[in-house]
RNA sequence: GUGGCCGUAGCUCAGCCAGGUAGAGCCCCUGUUUGUGGUACAGGUGGUCGCGGGUUCAAAUCCCGUCGGUCACCCCA
């Protein structure tokens, strides 16, 4: 422990390959649900100018206390750079940059980066997978996006997702309902926890969110949004709400459910892996963003997207016992007594026909590379030895049933060999 | 940023309270089996006990500091 000088940095990790299998195929599963949902790709750049990311409010915590942001080594450059803490933003200036016909109908992944103290579920690099719909005020395309995330839930197979769901209305009645609940949470300030004054100060939504078991019984007493909206803005969510029911998606609506995120209007939601049992449960969130483009540069534009923290949908994953992947074994393990370059030429031909092969490498034993041949999960073992050269043959051996082996001329390999992989796939 | 717990072999951990030659299981390597893996048995490699300082004849063990990990608050995916 201590010779390894180096480890990966704080909040950071290395996927290795096992685990790296059950990414690959998450991500791959989300794109062809995507791309099959009408949406197209978006591969944006890991860091933007910092100002990008400056109007995502700079009251949130995303951007006042937890963004990398650093110098470009241009002195004349006229803006500071930062490391992206959320995508949304980036497809919004992408979307002001490029003005694409609306509606346009995005999907993305990627690593971003926050700098938090990092605990379970949390990191400072985490991968997110996400949608967005930009330019589209109909409710259906809020129904829409809720449904994409929702169908790659289930496509994975998790089965507790809470759908946690709420409308906060729009400019005006989340500032009027602002005024309303810190009256209210002023006036009840005497009974709120130390933390949730000091936030009540800053930020009254976001007491809302607060989980210490003074605050509750306050919180449960406050003023929901729902009673503000307006009749519009009412009439979007029972829209939305009535979409979800029609295409079978439960929801829970939840009155104080806020976001951190302070650019979110109308339709905001959440997903809850209840099987999850630790702090940071939350798998998915998005919304509905007004105004944002605008601020970016753009036209005013309406817009609605969610992110999914990959991370934790992975441990929700192995929360429920899901097994992810679906890797096939390797056909054939190469093993050669005669020095290795019987080997090389015998994978290098399979190989060219399609098949998995591998070899070991170095002048080993018949022993020690049979036992890499089985810790590789090769199906099929091919033996090369001065006999088999001598007689332009090789022993082919199988490796997963009752250890059977035959002799196959040289010549004939690859049909032999695809003809046991078959007989074998087939039972 | 604040707090709890934990740092001993590649991995999982025992030993620490009551200081006295650094251990187990798994993994890996070799052999039993001179051309055969997956089972069994036998043997072997591998550690400045996170780092620095202090106490002591003697520190993995006690004390102080520091770094790292982890979990929680906060916030969020």
């Amino acid at each position: 422990m201590s010779k390894s000088h180096y480890q990966s940095p704080r909040g950071t990790r290395d996927i290795l390959p096992e685990e790296a299998e059950k990414w690959r195929w998450t991500l791959n599963s989300f794109a062809e649900l995507a791309q099959r949902f009408g949406y197209g790709q978006v591969i944006s750049p890991m860091f933007e100018d910092l100002g990008v990311f400056l109007r995502l409010g700079e009251d949130t915590e995303v951007v006042s206390k937890e963004m990398f942001t650093f110098h470009d080594k241009d002195p004349k450059a006229p803006q500071d750079l930062a490391l992206r803490p959320e995508l949304t933003a980036s497809i919004c200036r992408a979307f002001a940059q490029h003005r694409p016909t609306t509606p346009w109908k995005v999907w993305y992944e990627g690593p971003q980066f926050r700098y938090e103290k990092p605990q379970a579920g949390r990191f400072r690099q985490f991968v997110q997978v996400g949608a967005e719909i930009i330019g589209e005020e109909d409710p259906a395309a809020d129904i829409e996006i809720i449904t994409l995330a929702w169908r790659f839930y289930e496509s994975l197979g998790l089965e507790h997702i809470t759908l946690l769901i709420n409308s906060l209305g729009n400019r005006e009645t989340r500032g009027t309902y602002n005024r309303e609940l810190s009256a209210y949470l002023s006036a009840a300030s005497e009974s709120l926890s130390a933390q949730s004054r000091e936030t009540l100060a800053k930020n009254p939504l976001r007491v809302l969110d607060s989980k210490r078991e003074e605050d509750l019984e306050v919180i449960s007493a406050a003023p929901t949004i729902q009673d503000f909206l307006s009749p519009e803005d009412g009439n979007h969510f029972e829209s939305v709400c009535d979409g979800l029911t029609s295409v079978g998606i439960p929801f829970v609506i939840s009155p104080r459910l806020v976001r951190g995120l302070d650019y979110y209007t109308r339709t905001t939601f959440e997903f809850a892996a209840d099987k999850l049992q630790t702090a940071q449960n939350a798998v998915g969130g998005g919304g509905r963003y007004d105004g944002l483009i605008e601020e970016l540069g753009g036209p005013p534009t309406q817009g609605i997207g969610f992110a999914l923290g990959v991370d934790r949908i992975l441990l929700a994953c192995e929360a429920e016992g899901l097994q992810l992947g679906d890797s096939k074994p390797l056909d054939v393990f190469v093993v050669d007594l005669t020095g290795g370059s019987q080997a090389t030429q015998i994978t290098n031909e399979i190989r060219a026909h399609g098949f998995g092969a591998d070899r070991s490498f170095g002048d080993r034993s018949i022993k020690a590379q049979m036992k890499v041949a089985d810790r590789s999960g090769a199906l099929f073992a091919i033996i090369v030895g001065d006999d088999e050269l001598e007689k332009n043959e090789v022993t082919l051996r199988d490796l997963r049933g009752d250890g059977s082996q035959e002799r196959v001329s040289r010549s004939n390999l690859v049909n032999a060999l695809d003809a046991s992989l078959k007989e074998r796939y087939s039972q």
